[in-house]
DNA sequence: TTTTTTTACGCAATCGATTTCGAATATCGG
DNA sequence: CCGATATTCGAAATCGATTGCGTAAAAAAA
């Protein structure tokens, strides 16, 4: 069951030396003479000694391993920031240990503490939807546990944090679906208590002011769950399309959103772009299939996946106690396709 | 940096009694009194003590951790299996350490051995499609790491396996073709050397033989890189739009390129399903939006994930040497929507 | 040759938790 | 009241590797 490990002890009894020997004689040490160390590599070799990292990591109080916590890893964006991660630490010789918290608060706190208890050497994290309090990653925080925060972010705990640039990024599609002839344009967001939400939905509202038009708070929509509940998505749509002036176009905030707002509309046989526009957040890896094709702004997943690894094995390598921090804001790009683009629009009231 | 743990030291010496009996009390031994055990439970509690994991990692000789090794985890049905993967392995209390290979055979060798040195107690494997030699998880094997194989298989090493079945998947999915008048299918495929794609082209050729069409070579192919290099499609669709006698219906053995493909063919203009129709295994989870809606092949990936994990641990928890392994074989669904559907097919020679 | 300095290596502690063995105290029967 | 069994706890070994300290032997300096 539990394969033999060898041990630098089978190591030095088979050579008839000691075990700091053995070791300093693994690690190169000027205390020990060439000829030794000969023997000493050729004899750990022949008998195909691996070191066991769980003794050094109870030696040196380091595992060399990170925890990563995502609200989903079946999602494209997420997958997308796990494999940046993945392949930055694994080349710097790190262990990557994911956990989901599914967008529940028990959950990520369990994550959390598993982590924490796992003796990882830092954590990288997504906010789940659900989660308000932040307390289990305070704690965490303040006994020094180095921690960077990824798209999902809080203002309450200060350290690294690497975001894509919403605001941009909804103030650029918005600004665009203007000028595709969208003078209502609705707002279908997530959770309103993330980060990522509030700052997106703050570029809308300020393309809107900066176009001149009037917000209109009947246009504006929270998914508590973000579509994981598909009947939110419906619900909503409903709403906006039983409304005496319908909207003429939706902008959605998550890549969740984006799909179920699409999907739902297919199925009430509402035409996009025809009878409403539609841009939104998405990280699909298929845009261009999709009818229509999606004008999406798309998160530089992988970058931000990168750079959060990056931030943490900085601080977690480093010699005294980070007190400086990074917001590393990296920028969306908006990519335009048929679904928000400008097209013939019936006459107010010619249609249904 | 480090933050200081509280040992198991710290509330000896809080409370003047030695580690020994701390440890028992904590581990609720019958040996201790329970006004003792009050003591040390209400001590620990208040000193906030979390057992290290490491150091018992080291006695027992198990970390309570298990390696995933996926070709990426960027891709839908990749993702959909660590989702099933993390979701019972978090219940169990189990670390997920996630490792890439990216199709690299190198990179795989590289991934086991890393992981291995850290003490996993068990492997769930995928392989990479370059990966012909399998010495680097043979020896491992041969020293007791349970290990189970998923999806992309191999029979030289005899442990758990599972898989989907790929024969059924293809031979269903190609029946429905020939049902939807389709007579010269043509297949896109995978690397050769992975156990999905040959079973998946069998299954394929036996549907073939099934209905009495004869199987024609120029409408078999094989993508070594399997869609990661975008251009090796293209040539592909190239070559089975220039033969004499084009193709009515193609069938495409994985996710990446049943996409790819179509990328391909909206590309050049080839209308699906009017000019050839399409079906292929994807687990994207939006069929229904892409135009045209696609019929394809399913796999259950969470519950393949689930079946692995389940597998695994039992391997590891098991008391002896497993000498008996499963081949765990899900069912694949086929999804029938318009991209195979069954239409308006010109005369022979009618069109250019 | 004697003293000093290197060189090369072993002993033992350490990391945190568990566990075997032994011992001290308490309890009980006679 | 004494020997015997139970109860409760501590000392020390253990897991694998590293490292400060001590020391014997060899080399260099005197």
């Amino acid at each position: 069951m539990k394969y033999n490990a060898v041990t630098i002890k089978d190591v030095a009894k088979a050579l008839g030396v000691s075990t700091s020997t053995v070791s300093r004689a693994l690690r190169d040490s000027h205390e020990i003479s060439p000829e030794t160390k000969e023997l000493v590599l050729e004899c750990a070799k022949r008998l195909n000694y691996t070191p066991n990292p769980i003794a050094l990591s109870l030696k040196e109080k380091k595992s060399r391993s990170v925890g990563v916590i995502v609200p989903e890893v079946a999602n494209g964006f997420f997958s997308q920031v796990i494999n940046g991660i993945e392949s930055m630490a694994f080349d710097k010789g790190y262990d990557v240990i994911i956990s989901q918290s599914l967008e529940s608060y028990e959950r990520e706190i369990r994550s959390v503490q598993f982590l924490a208890s796992r003796s990882v050497d830092g954590l990288i994290v997504s906010l789940a939807a659900e989660t308000a309090n932040l307390d289990h990653l305070l704690q965490l925080h303040d006994r020094g546990l180095p921690m960077v925060f990824i798209d999902r972010i809080t203002d309450e705990i200060n350290t690294h944090k690497v975001i894509v640039d919403s605001f941009r990024g909804t103030y650029d599609a918005t600004e665009h679906l203007i000028q595709s002839g969208a003078k209502r344009i609705a707002v279908i967001a997530a959770t309103e208590f993330l980060s990522t939400t509030r700052e997106r939905v703050a570029g809308y509202r300020e393309a809107l002011l900066a176009n001149g038009i009037k917000e209109q708070p009947e246009l504006i929509h929270y998914c508590f769950y973000g579509g994981i509940e598909f009947a939110e998505i419906e619900e909503i749509v409903n709403k906006l399309f039983t409304l005496r002036q319908k909207p003429d176009a939706i902008l959605t905030t998550s890549d969740k959103l984006t799909t179920g707002v699409l999907k739902t509309l297919k199925r009430r046989g509402i035409k996009v772009p025809q009878d409403v526009a539609l841009a939104g957040f998405s990280n699909t890896d298929i845009p261009e299939l999709i009818d229509p094709p999606l004008t999406l702004i798309r998160q530089p997943a992988r970058e931000m996946g990168a750079a959060a690894i990056d931030l943490l094995l900085q601080m977690v390598n480093s010699k005294r106690p980070v007190k400086e921090f990074e917001k590393r804001r990296l920028s969306p790009e908006l990519q335009i396709r048929e679904s928000s683009q400008a097209r013939q629009r019936p006459k107010p009231g010619s249609k249904k």
